[in-house]
DNA sequence: TATATATTTTAGCATACTACTAATATTATG
DNA sequence: CATAATATTAGTAGTATGCTAAAATATATA
């Protein structure tokens, strides 16, 4: 139950980790999530009090913690792209549509998902399924 | 994107349809749903202002779009909960999972799936995939 | 039929999340 | 220091979820 998190919050955390390898403010989160300053404020401020976030002058950081999220929902993300993409679905296709699901998914399912499909070490786009 | 459904929303057109043989009234959904009357009223009106619930003499129904959203939702827990527990998750863990997921899941996806699987008739608990 | 019971609906309120504009503060940079 | 860039606060709004209390409607039963 510990927490749950929400879609856009999902976003963040995966945005936040992923489109920037320089410092990352407020503002470069309200562009690559197409959302204003404000709205992102509110964003970042709920994944900070929920232990997910973390800003040290104004730079915006995973915790140890909201690493492990992020660690968990690309498993499941890249875990179910290998098996949506195995059985035929295009693999664009497959990575939108397991966005809506990949942050709901359980940990100790995905491993066995995982485990069944002969843990590959990468997912159909060359990406590691265990960051 | 016609329209996206809540958590809530899939739990009652679940329930409504399922839980009962006999004609379904608001205070059923509210106790299936365990939630108050006046909640269930509006979660009520809002699926009968997408289409997908009808009400005859306070006899509530799905209509035959929201018939079609059960079975897209049911089809896609079940081709889910037979490739989770071919990978050895215990099958209601599997379902308890996957009801979080199914109702936001891709049809056409969903349908690539259950053919690589071999298109089996009946889900783990013995239901039919395609209801 | 009249009263009692069951059921539904309305009204009012609350919280979480997402989102905006406009204004104000803060922090850099020139 | 002044301007520009960022961040924050305040105020508003809509959707979804939930509640209680009260009012309205049905449906039973005496």
């Amino acid at each position: 139950m510990e927490g749950a998190i929400t879609k856009k919050e999902r976003d963040c955390i995966i945005a936040l980790h992923d489109n920037f390898s320089l410092p990352v403010r407020l503002f470069n989160i309200a562009e690559m999530l197409d959302i204003k300053a404000p709205t992102a404020h509110e964003l970042v401020n709920r994944l900070i009090s929920k232990g997910i976030l973390q800003k040290n002058n104004g730079v915006i950081s995973l915790t140890d913690y909201g690493g492990k999220i992020y660690g968990d929902i690309i498993t499941a993300h890249r875990t179910m792209e290998i098996i949506f993409t195995e059985s035929g679905v295009n693999s664009d296709e497959a990575c939108s549509e397991i966005e809506k699901i990949d942050y709901l998914m359980d940990k100790k399912s995905i491993e066995k998902l995982l485990v069944n499909i002969g843990s590959p070490e990468k997912c159909p786009h060359g990406k590691p399924v265990k960051p």
